[in-house]
DNA sequence: CCGGGCAGGTGGTCATTACCGGTTATTATA
DNA sequence: TATAATAACCGGTAATGACCACCTGCCCGG
């Protein structure tokens, strides 16, 4: 079960055990968990290790104790935790749609000082620009513009960018680890041509999203500019 | 320092007393908290006790630790960890600029089904209602109609809202502890009421933000809805 | 004078033991 | 039979002791 000679904490070891039980449904909501001690037993470790592993499933959401009672796996949050670093494609999935895209332009362009700003990379330098209007069922959703330092995933419009989520390219062909982004948002209203891809009558309010994705290395992966429709697009955030 | 006789667990005492600590300034932004032997030693408690209490302070992320060094005073949240739970106020005096309020309205009215709902309480019970006009350097900026539960703030009519922040009152005045907050953002045109409030031309965008504030024992103290000019307000989030 | 090694301090991990108060099912009593 | 006492079990708290990897400063040898 366990590997004691591992350089994971036997905690550690435990919690992702214990985690991945209950993300793929092995364990049920409300299902109540062995008890402290008896998870002691057959895991072969003290009671401070269960505790630690359970405090920070806890601290997670995933389970809720009774004193006296017993543990028992948490129901799913309706709105799980909004991942921080999730992309239009894995957003709309979650709602329960069907994600497209339709690629309206895929080139390589030399970076002007703005962008090298932005992605901080010098003037002049590789940069994979990416424009694309977003669907979900089939409606269009999405006016979004990216732009990527070339360098950081080479070969990337080889790949099939309108049915692949960006992210999981960038994270499974790739190996990048995005871990933080930030995001301003604005309203503003429709300019024609934004009316005529996302199919708004006039005048019609857009919400506008800038958002700026790091690398664990602090290195920038992605600027994007997104211009969602204002009637069907809701963004959601827990804090 | 610490009652060992209290029902009060000892590493909650403990982590209360350096939690006030770190909150009124006693200890800056990076000063070196004495090692968890030493705490051992100046509160007669167990390094277990000690580092459970340290372990909650750093999930808050008050102080932060490294192996070999020591534990450290974290710097103070307002830059860092975002604004979880910054109030409109706040929000805009971190901008650089003044905010002040006008009060539209303000009533204790029946929750009816959907305010019952989105509050947590019986239908009927008393809501606090505050329909707010705010403004930023004397402009206005956003319509804010904010519900509260009666019972969690009673007397909050009598204090100055035109002026004070709201979270500043319930959190000085009613020692409320708000730790969570779920937003909901859109665009939308805004209506004619909206527009002559606001001082909009037609047509307008505006950003609508739905927010709900929790307490530490997850009771729901606030639900807001603000219309926000789409013009002049950005919404920032770092995740 | 400089650099490497070592000792001591730090947080991270883990086992063992003990007691507390709450819950629950069983058992003994009226 | 109904009720009260009890024992078993649960998570919560706490002390003690131990070892590890990491960092830093001191000291000694080159």
């Amino acid at each position: 079960m366990l590997d004691k000679d591992s350089p994971v904490p036997l905690h550690v070891q435990l919690r992702d055990l214990l985690r991945e039980q209950i993300l793929s449904g092995t364990l049920a909501p409300h299902t109540q968990l062995p008890s402290e001690r008896e998870l002691c037993l057959q895991y072969g470790v003290s009671r401070i290790t269960v505790r630690q592993a359970l405090g920070e499933l806890s601290h997670e959401g995933l389970i809720y104790t009774t004193v006296g009672k017993g543990t028992y796996v948490a129901v799913p949050k309706v709105q799980e935790e909004l991942q921080p670093l999730s992309s239009f494609t894995e957003d709309v999935r979650r709602r329960g749609m069907t994600a497209s895209s339709r690629v309206l332009q895929a080139t390589i362009v030399p970076a002007d000082d703005h962008l090298a700003d932005l992605l901080r990379m010098p003037r002049g330098a590789e940069v994979v620009r990416l424009h694309r209007l977003r669907l979900a069922n089939g409606l269009p959703l999405a006016i979004q513009l990216t732009w990527l330092p070339h360098h950081l995933c080479p070969g990337l419009l080889a790949y099939d960018l309108a049915s692949r989520s960006l992210f999981d390219i960038l994270r499974r062909e790739y190996h990048l680890r995005l871990v933080r982004a930030e995001t301003s948002i604005e309203a503003a209203l429709a300019t024609p041509e934004e009316r005529e891809l996302l199919q708004l009558p006039t005048p019609a309010a857009v919400l506008i999203s800038e958002q700026t994705t790091y690398l664990d290395t602090d290195a920038v992966i992605e600027f994007a500019r997104s211009v969602f429709r204002g009637d069907s697009y809701r963004l959601h955030a827990r804090m």
